[in-house]
DNA sequence: GTATATGCAAAGCATTTGCATTAAA
DNA sequence: TTTAATGCAAATGCTTTGCATATAC
């Protein structure tokens, strides 16, 4: 099921030409796109899409679930559209480059008697390192 | 060893009274403080310290390797000086609350062939959930 | 027709930077 | 005495917001 047929379906959510652009450009399993990098590619097919719209609608697609928005590191957010399998993600501190990887089998577990009364709602697991090029650079 | 004596021993960084006050603040292990509050914390000690020297401190403390810069969702980084103990992290989504929480015997690995040519530096856990006093209030 | 989304420009917040002054060594 | 750190204020980068206009339903 793709995002933009999820979107479709609802009714409460007006589909307009920029949130069809927005979803159009978040497409595929390993997109990792900062909202200036969405608004660069959405604006291909709709010239006169605004950042501020672009940051409104990924914001609704992270609010509705439909896009996990990745903080990592310094620089601006990435928006990932891959909600559907758990994966981590595996950053180049050098470029700031962001790939998904498969989760393994072992997802961390809290040690017992260190949840401190949280119910714990998700874990998030960030391999960071050197890519090829930055190994190379350095 | 504390901060400041490691501080101390060195011989390329000056210590002054805004270095020292600023140490000072970032001493214990489970002190996770944005910059602004390292900011307001050493003004108790020394009245006319700047924002600005606040974080070029901050900054080369990271940079050495003496303290530990934690972002993780929206808002401000925050100021880790437990670099000695792996640990991980433990951050409530409602209040943003952050803890420390000893890390699991098992540190998860990269799956096989799930490197794409990285140097693995470093794997950053991050727990997510609702501290005791956000439930009560969801 | 009515509620909602849009674009624009301005505001917001965390952080960094340039530069003249001050202080450590 | 020399070199580096400070404070201030302005600039930066990302993101959000207010409001009049345009558009989906």
């Amino acid at each position: 099921v793709s995002l933009l047929e999820r979107l479709r379906a609802r009714d409460d959510w007006r589909l307009t030409a920029q949130r069809r652009a927005v979803a159009g450009v978040l497409r595929g399993d390993h997109v990792h796109l900062t909202a200036d990098a969405v608004h660069e590619l959405a604006r291909a097919e709709l010239p006169e899409i605004s950042l501020a719209t672009v940051y409104n609608t990924l914001n609704e697609l992270v609010a509705m679930g439909e896009v996990l928005e990745v903080a990592v590191g310094d620089g601006p957010k990435r928006y990932d559209p891959n909600v559907d399998v758990a994966h981590n993600h595996l950053r180049c501190v050098g470029c700031d480059e962001l790939l998904d990887v498969r989760a393994g089998a072992n997802r961390p577990k809290l040690a017992a008697g260190q949840a401190h009364g949280y119910r714990i709602l998700d874990v998030e697991v960030i391999f960071q390192g050197l890519c090829p090029a930055c190994q190379r650079r350095s």
